[in-house]
DNA sequence: CCTCCAAATTGGTTATACCATTCAACCAAT
DNA sequence: ATTGGTTGAATGGTATAACCAATTTGGAGG
């Protein structure tokens, strides 16, 4: 499951350079990168890979180009889109945990009140077989692979499809940083029993009861995960 | 502010052609493009022009380029993130308001619940004054854009960036489609009465009753929002 | 000082060639 | 017949050069 470690492509460590000297703040919002022309020279990359480049970074929300003025860089924190927050994870940025966590529960606990107002007693059963199988796992790696595939079909019942987009950009965050998932997993018991108590609060059929004891239960659960990975910062 | 309607550039039109193919299903997860030389040579544009469309595609989790294969075309419901929110919400799919208010009001419900937490007295009496400037005004276009400057006071004040990277995808959507912004300002009065009654909450800085509160209340005003939508289509 | 136009600047596009990776067909040895 | 490696075609990635289009700048002319 490791990516094969090729030489990095040129295109990649522009977009990654350049991206960084922004959020940086090396380059302050405002101002103008160099001409492409000049910048592909100091980069030591051909013009056509340097504008691949640009062109990830526009559609992230960093950097705005106008024909004939220049590539102006955008004040990220007002222009830049979520699918940045993968970059800024990377980036290693700890303080980003528990805010990120925070939005999440809240998430959750909108997907948990909606699909109390959906959930048909097939998928409840779908979702018990999912948990049942899930409770006895003891493959770590299995259990983050099912522990997101739970959580999508979660989503998926909620018929929201905005949601579902944002639970594809957390997954990704997931997937680039594979220590953020392992200290998810620090204590697997908690987790295994989180199946479960979903599916029962989904019998329920309670949407607001749901969402409050979710929130809750959540809270607690990530302060927890907040104060080990401070306590262990090497995640 | 409208943008100025230069000649269509060839980039967005093959973008914008390419990813209306694979929204709606025409080319589905899992084939393949036609190799970038003879996709190019369909479109009448260069190689170099269609790979800058199919690099803001890749970022937007729709396809993914692998040298030497070819160009997959992604299970989009499965690996596009947020940022493909605003161009599916420009294709007029209606039947995305709904689930798009419903996470809207997730999120503000939270926002509204942590800035209860970490308001200041100062910062209170700024929003006191951004919520009296925007009581009393009368320009449609300029209560808008209070709008959005108020709630970014208030996401900012929450001191959690991946939700004011979220909220600024929002407030993509809203500048990519004035109607969806007139619609919400269609009796103004109800959004002019919600800036006071925010800061009313926010003084009794009693999250979990702020954010009980501020649901039930949107809750109300997003179904009467579908509901006129759904009754006047032309938003 | 202002207006207007022409040249320089800069991003956008095209054309062409070559490199790097993947994959399939083929061939040889077992 | 199966396995294994080799070769070549297909395909995305990069490089070079030139030209187009929008913007900016600065000077000519009023």
């Amino acid at each position: 499951m490791l990516k094969k470690l090729h030489t990095p492509r040129p295109v990649d460590l522009a977009a990654d350079g350049i991206r960084d000297e922004i959020l940086s703040g090396r380059i302050a919002p405002g101002e103008r990168l160099p001409p492409e022309r000049k910048l592909a020279e100091t980069l030591g990359i051909n013009r056509q890979t340097l504008r691949a480049a640009l062109a990830r970074l526009q559609a992230e929300g960093l950097v705005e180009p106008r024909q004939g003025s220049g590539i102006t860089v955008l004040n990220w924190r007002e222009t830049a889109g979520v699918s940045l927050l993968p970059h800024l994870v990377a980036a290693g940025d700890l303080t980003l945990l528990e805010p990120f966590l925070r939005l999440r529960r809240a998430i959750t606990a909108e997907i948990v009140a909606s699909a109390c107002k959906r959930v048909t007693d097939q998928e409840l059963d779908e979702l018990d077989q999912m948990a049942n199988t899930l409770v006895s796992e003891t493959d770590l790696d299995r259990l983050a692979k099912g522990n997101i595939a739970f959580s999508r079909r979660l989503v998926q019942l909620t018929e929201n499809l905005p949601i579902e987009l944002l639970f594809n950009t957390f997954a990704a965050i997931y997937a680039s940083r594979e220590d953020l998932q392992a200290a998810m997993l620090r204590n697997p018991d908690t987790l295994r029993a989180v199946f479960p108590a979903i599916v029962g609060l989904l019998r329920q059929r309670q949407p607001e009861m749901a969402r409050q004891i979710v929130l809750q239960v959540l809270t607690s659960l990530d302060e927890n995960l907040v104060a080990a990975t401070r306590a262990k910062p090497d995640l």
